[in-house]
Order: structure tokens, then sequence, then C-alpha cells
DNA sequence: GCGTGTGAACTGGTTCACAGCG
DNA sequence: CGCTGTGAACCAGTTCACACGC
């Protein structure tokens, strides 16, 4: 790899990718680094860019290619294989998440939930497995399961994140509204946290208000 | 103003609001930059910029008082006005937002939920008012509703979001896959997505492994 | 002409370093 | 002596501008 790209590319390349879905979808089979940033709400310049960490891969004068160029970043970024994932915390939104069936054609296959409490466990219709908390650390390594999304509440999500770390997890989306501490661990942790999104929203609101 | 705040130091400082609250609930009246740039895994130095748009607030010496720093974001932020919220799309995750408890002691409330399947309406229970889809902009417009959490399909995404823009929304958190056009309005939006989520993370590990 | 690829210029956000005050 | 506040230095990422190919 000639450099390293950045996380603020990274997340744009990734919007690409989805957008490379939803265009051959609509048989679209071509389109230029303009196009792409009036769908992606990105400058032109930023969107060739970010493709030129690829390598070259635009045909002169008439834009990318969509298959070629999709195929170009699920090599780049590793979208070929499946990853395994896995959800801990089986309330209202662990639940919606598992019943969730857009992960399969993204790529993900979810291979496990988890909750501590037991009546959960055993009452949530679904065809993926589901386990008591306890066993969650021997299912993470023996399925080598390379992500996970904690739903858990505030209080539990540090201590499920040292024990998804200690189990060897790759990557964790954390849905509390903590900021977890993965210590020496060079995991990486993305944050969804819908109150802080809106709480962003209302600062916007008022300071744009001026 | 002295100085527009960017983005990422508003994201910031609505987790150091998050933390002090945390505090509080906790007993520690007092924190110095140091100790929140631990909790929110950020640089000192950072925090104390950030801080400083809020002007002066530390207590020389001793760090910053929790209460006091919590007040000053909420008065710079606007976290003093109850803003109200509303979601559009019953679906699993809508209806789990709608359930969601948090929103109040937030700050946020939610007015109101949309959802243009009438079986949903009427099977959903909540204390919260839902309404059929087409009476959305209506009630959007009259109950002056803030911000809307979009759950829809992908495909719906774009007329409701060009629905409620209309109607005067304030700014919106889109869970649709698909990136939000405002055209000429000055409306901030969020995007939350899993998937991307996901495979932002299964990039950093494909790139990271080298 | 349109559209890509890319070195160069720029910008603003982050990091540093230190003055100032309890 | 610790910790804040802040101007200055730095740098990554963005934007520009233009050469080149279709």
């Amino acid at each position: 790899m000639k450099k390293r790209i950045p996380i603020s590319a990274i997340t744009r390349l990734c919007m690409v990718f989805r957008l490379c879905d939803e265009l051959l979808f609509q048989g679209q089979t071509s389109i230029s680094s303009t196009g792409i940033g009036k769908r992606l709400g990105v400058a032109a310049h930023t969107v060739r860019k970010d493709l030129n960490f690829l390598g070259e891969i635009g045909d002169l004068g008439s834009g990318y290619d969509v298959a070629k160029l999709r195929l170009h970043l699920a090599n780049t970024l590793g979208f070929n294989q499946v990853r395994k994932a896995c959800i801990v915390g089986l309330g209202r939104l662990g639940s919606a998440l598992l019943k969730y069936d857009r992960f399969g054609p993204c790529g993900f296959c979810v291979v496990a939930g988890f909750d501590t409490n037991i009546n959960r466990i055993e009452t949530i219709r679904t065809d993926i497995k589901v386990y008591p908390g306890y066993e969650m650390a021997d299912v993470v390594r023996h399925a080598a399961i390379d992500l996970a999304l904690i739903t858990v509440p505030a209080g539990a999500a540090q201590g499920v994140a040292d024990e998804l770390l200690d189990a060897g997890i790759r990557g964790i989306v954390n849905f509390a509204p903590i900021v977890i501490d993965t210590g020496a661990c060079a995991v990486a942790v993305r944050n969804m946290n819908v109150v802080n999104e809106m709480r962003i929203l209302a600062s916007l609101m008022t300071l744009g208000a001026e």
C-alpha cells in the first residue's frame, strides 16, 4: 500500500461502495466523480482523491465503471470476505438488530446474540442462535466472531467490552452512551449514540440561529 | 459569539455534557481537563481548547466544577430548552426508538410517531401519539417539531425528508442507508448507519492487518 | 469538450509550550 | 506546584489547478 488512507476517506469510500450497489440495482453502469459527489453530498475533488487511494481506476473521459469500482473497493477494503458479527444485549434495540435482514446482503453474517436475561433469550423468535451472557466469551472465540454490536445498558457496556476484547473481538459498534476504553488493544470502536446526535443537531440549531 | 465552533468540537462538547451527568450522578463535583480526556479518550489539550469556546470557565489550579461546566454547556449549546422530536417510520427500529425512555431525561420530548402502514399505527402500544403518514406535515408544523428521526426504508427516505423540510423541520437524524439531499435548506442531517459503521470496522481490520 | 489523476497550495483543526493564577 | 487559558507551530486533509487521455 502506497499510503495510509485517512479515516475520513475510508468513511466516504464505504459510502461509495453502498452507492455502487444502489447504482447497479438501478442499472446504471457508469458514473463520474461529479455524479458520485452529488449523490453523496461531497465535492468532486474529494471523491477523486479518495478513489485514488485504490490506484488508477477510472476510465479517462467517461468516469468510473460502477462494477469495476465496486470490485476494487471490495478488494481494497476487504468486503469480499464475509465478516461474522454478534449482538450483545437483546433489549428492544438489540432485538431489532437481530431481526434486521439486510446484514446478509451487505456481507455480514450475524451468528449469535447474547443476553444475561434468560427469559429474553427464551422468548426471542429468530433463526440466529442466542446464548446466555456467560457463554459469550466462549462462543466469540470458537466461532471466531469479528465484530460485536453492543446494545446493553450504559452500566454494563464496559464490562461486556472487556470480555469481548479478551475473547479476541476485532471491532466494536457501541450503542451505549459511554466511551469504551479498549486499553492496550488496538481494536477500533465506532460509537452510535442517538441522543448525542440529537444534541449535536440541537447545538447547531442554537449556534446557527446566532 | 467570538468564533464559530468547529463541528468536531461540538461533537466532543456534547460528549462532555453527557459525562457531566454521569459524574454528577456518581457524586463527583470537580474534574480536570486531563480527567475529562481520560474518560473520553481525547487529549487534554483538546479538551481545554474545546472548553474555551464557552469562555473562561475552569477554576485555576483545581479544574472544572462539574455543575458549573454542565450549566455553561447547556447555555451555550441550547440544552436548556426542551426540543420536540418525532419518529418517522415505525418498523422495528422506529418502534424501539418510540419506546426508548431516555430521551426525556436527556432534554428531548418525542411527541409523535408516523407510519404509512395503518395496521402498525393501530397495534403499537405507547403513550406517544402515532399518526398515519399523510398527517405528518400538518402535525410537524402545528406542534412545531424540531427534530425528526427517519427510520423508513431507503426508498422512502428522501420523500419523507422532502416533506419534513417543507414542514419546517430543523434537524434530521437519518437511519436510512442513503444520503439525504436537503437542497437549499440549511438543515443539518446526521446519518446513523449500522452497516456503514460495520464496513468501516471491516476496512480498518483489513487495512490494519496490512 | 469532458473527466481523471496528481502535485502544489491552503486551511482549519490539533498539538505544543508557556504564561498566569490559585 | 497543578491546572487553566491561549497564542504560535504544526500538520493532515481538503481544495485547487492543470496536465493528460479519451
